[in-house]
DNA sequence: GCCAACGTTGGC
DNA sequence: GCCAACGTTGGC
């Protein structure tokens, strides 16, 4: 099982709006970055991940788990794009914010935190279970 | 609203 | 194949 880490405005699509989707999950798709796809293609059903919020939010404030693996992406014609559907598991007790990863020395080498413009990143299991922690699940 | 960091594009 | 120019993202 891998970790990973999505990252959206929640103007385009919120982790309110994630969650409203239940079991049916929802397509993760926009990605135009090869590095984001890449991973994408990587990941198999049931891997988990965390939702975070960008721009005005900068928390990370609920999991998710993989529904269905990589196909091509609904919204452009161009085969370069795929995506990957995720549903809400759970909502975090407590967000936990940029300036708390960037605060906790454990989670100094988080992509978050080294690359913050990457929109779908890998998280290792030792920063999935801390931060699963401090966010009070 | 600004700007730094990064990725992508296109001319040479 | 390099690199300058440009566009986008996201933190501040």
């Amino acid at each position: 099982m891998n970790y990973w880490l999505f990252k959206s405005e929640p103007s385009t699509w919120s982790w309110d709006q994630q969650l409203a989707k239940g079991e049916e999950g929802e397509e993760w798709d926009g990605v135009r970055n090869y590095q984001a796809r890449n991973h994408m293609r990587d990941m198999k059903i049931g891997d988990r991940g965390f939702f975070y919020h960008s721009q005005t939010e900068k928390a990370i404030v609920g999991t998710v788990e993989v529904c269905a693996e990589a196909h091509p992406d609904s919204t452009t014609d161009d085969e370069r794009w795929e995506c990957v559907d995720i549903k809400a598991i759970e909502s975090l007790k407590t967000p936990v914010t940029l300036e708390m990863v960037k605060a906790d020395e454990r989670l100094s080498e988080m992509v978050l935190v080294k690359n913050s413009r990457l929109s779908v990143q890998p998280v290792t299991e030792a920063e999935w279970k801390i931060i699963r922690k401090i966010g009070g699940i």
